[in-house]
DNA sequence: GTGCCACGTCGTAGATGGTTGCCATGGTGC
DNA sequence: GCACCATGGCAACCATCTACGACGTGGCAC
């Protein structure tokens, strides 16, 4: 592997008028310039970049920690914030903590030790201190999906609490009695904000939240299917539910039709999140949708500007989610 | 941000003692490690990892590239990647390609700037010598899902000539008489394999290809669905078809659903790859599936071998798909 | 008892590859 | 002839690892 000196030795200068060409510094005579580019050719020369993040005290990698890389609300959100980066010259490394604290941890520790440029994050943990330690260290900070009080850092978020409510109401309405919830950890912000903008749904038409009507799972797909398992087997079993991510509305469903019940006539569905397949299912389903893609982007222009400057103000930024109604939830039109 | 100095200062010894007690060695007395690990502990000491690669020429680092984050059948094989990976000490990035041969290419320029351990990959371009470049340079690579002949690199594929054979002969088996074909780009091995078994089975059965019922897209959803209403258009449309790949299966599926056909009454689908939600679409979809979570362990392994013995053999190891059978292709029972 | 050798342990110094502040040099303009 | 500017080289620096050598101690042999 060529190094600056093979280079700077093929065209007879040093190593740093070879450093000031490549990073494109104008105080470089054009025709030196010239054999540097011709000897960097020749000798099929790359610059090693661990060498210069350790010079330079930085990278150009993002790390982006979400916590379920199969779940397609991520993935979806993972483009957009690539589209970004490499508009600003950075590359994306994603890295998957899958709801586990552990990996989570490994994988901050790694983004510190590797100095990344910055960390966009869907906190799967409460430990505040592991994402302080970050931009205390230079490392800024940006949460998305989810907030973690306490956290320096800049946040994009969706207005959770809105969406459940709407979502909550448009079953309301469509005249469901029994409306069930199944939400998420509570360490997740997003599970419990989807709570409150349940119960306040509930409230507002007159009603009181009923606890045999609420469970909390895991936002994985078996979480849902067993909490809508469990809303069935009640007393008094449900004849609505509000799903509050993807992958449980999609265990939810499938314990639906194991059980053969119909939907929307035996029990009615709306789900959190988006899913690609939401149209290809019978009955479609009725869905909250984030602006996934426009999440990612604006997680990733946060970063842009607080890597240019440092110490602006923190910023929060709350987008809008909009209520998707198809036929699972329109029994009663 | 403390460095090796300071902890050296603190528990009053040099900097090499606590290098090599930081890395376990055996040579150091009990009771200085002691001090070195105290001194750790009390200033919150990291190693940094961008001088340790440096002086290490190498990383612990894996690269994944890959061609769709999208796409579920990647993102489960991550997984399995992941398990092996964090097993041997090393973490995963992941990087995305998005079938953009440019993209695909900085991806390895940063891979290769960076001295990652490994990469592991599945190629949407065509540039060996990217690829060649790395290995060249003692970055091993496993290919993974798709093949390029002429890379140094172990490989994990499946058969996909078989299983490809295997669900057009379930077709044929079926009775249906014009079964077409929507494979991906002329460079994924997968497609031109894939459209190989078809192929095969038609020949088999005694019939031939027929030029018209054959589509090449690009892998994606909106390909698969423009291919399928190609196909449709047809002045002798087909009353059945091979889809290989799960995203493009969505796509026919889409149209499929916009023009009001009976599935599998007017045409009967199969898909290659499983998708989370076969089971919830009604019909249900009939997919070859591929064990995705194994073949990422198994690329894993053989990286996590090439790199403790880098002058093995190169390996190829083959997987086999299972032909699952549900409603979208048993009309005529 | 003494001298030598071996071995365990630790520090010094150089190496990894690239960047950049500072200074020297040479040329040009006034 | 002097001053200034453009340009390029020297050397320090980033944080860590490790080969080599030094030092001390203990054991063994004479």
């Amino acid at each position: 592997m060529a190094t600056i000196y093979d280079v700077a030795r093929r065209a007879q200068v040093s190593a740093a008028t070879v450093s000031r060409v490549l990073n494109g510094r104008e105080t470089v005579d054009p025709a030196l310039a010239e054999r540097v580019l011709a000897a960097v050719g020749e000798l099929g020369y790359r610059r090693n970049a661990v060498a210069r993040n350790l010079r330079k005290q930085q990278t150009s990698l993002w790390a982006v920690i979400i916590s379920d890389v199969e779940n397609p609300f991520f993935t979806s959100m993972v483009r957009g914030i690539e589209d970004v980066a490499s508009a600003a010259g950075c590359s994306v490394v994603l890295c998957n903590s899958d709801e586990n604290p552990e990996k989570e941890s490994r994988y901050i520790a790694v983004a510190l030790g590797e100095q990344m440029a910055g960390v966009i994050i869907s906190p799967s943990s409460d430990r505040v201190e592991d994402l302080n330690l970050l931009s205390s260290s230079g490392c800024p900070v940006v949460m998305v999906d989810r907030e973690l009080k306490g956290v320096r850092g800049d946040a994009v978020l969706v207005d959770n609490e809105n969406g459940a409510e709407e979502a909550t109401a448009h079953l309301v309405e469509q005249g469901y009695e029994r409306i069930a919830c199944i939400t998420g950890p509570q360490r997740a912000s997003t599970a419990t904000e989807r709570l409150r903008g349940y119960r306040n749904a509930l409230e507002a038409a007159g009603r009181r939240a009923n606890d045999t009507l609420i469970r909390m799972a895991n936002f994985r797909a078996d979480g849902g299917h067993d909490a809508m398992a469990s809303l069935l087997d009640e007393q008094q079993p449900p004849d609505a539910v509000f799903v509050t991510n993807n992958l449980m509305t999609v265990g939810a469903l499938e314990c639906l039709v194991e059980r053969r019940l119909d939907i929307p006539g035996d029990v009615a569905l709306v789900g959190f999140d988006e899913v690609p397949w939401a149209d290809l299912v019978r009955p479609s389903i009725t869905t909250v949708a984030q602006p996934t893609y426009e999440e990612g982007r604006a997680a990733a222009e946060l970063l842009a500007r607080r890597i240019a400057e440092p110490d602006r103000a923190l910023t929060r930024q709350i987008l809008r989610t909009s209520l998707r109604v198809r036929a699972s939830s329109t029994s009663h039109p």
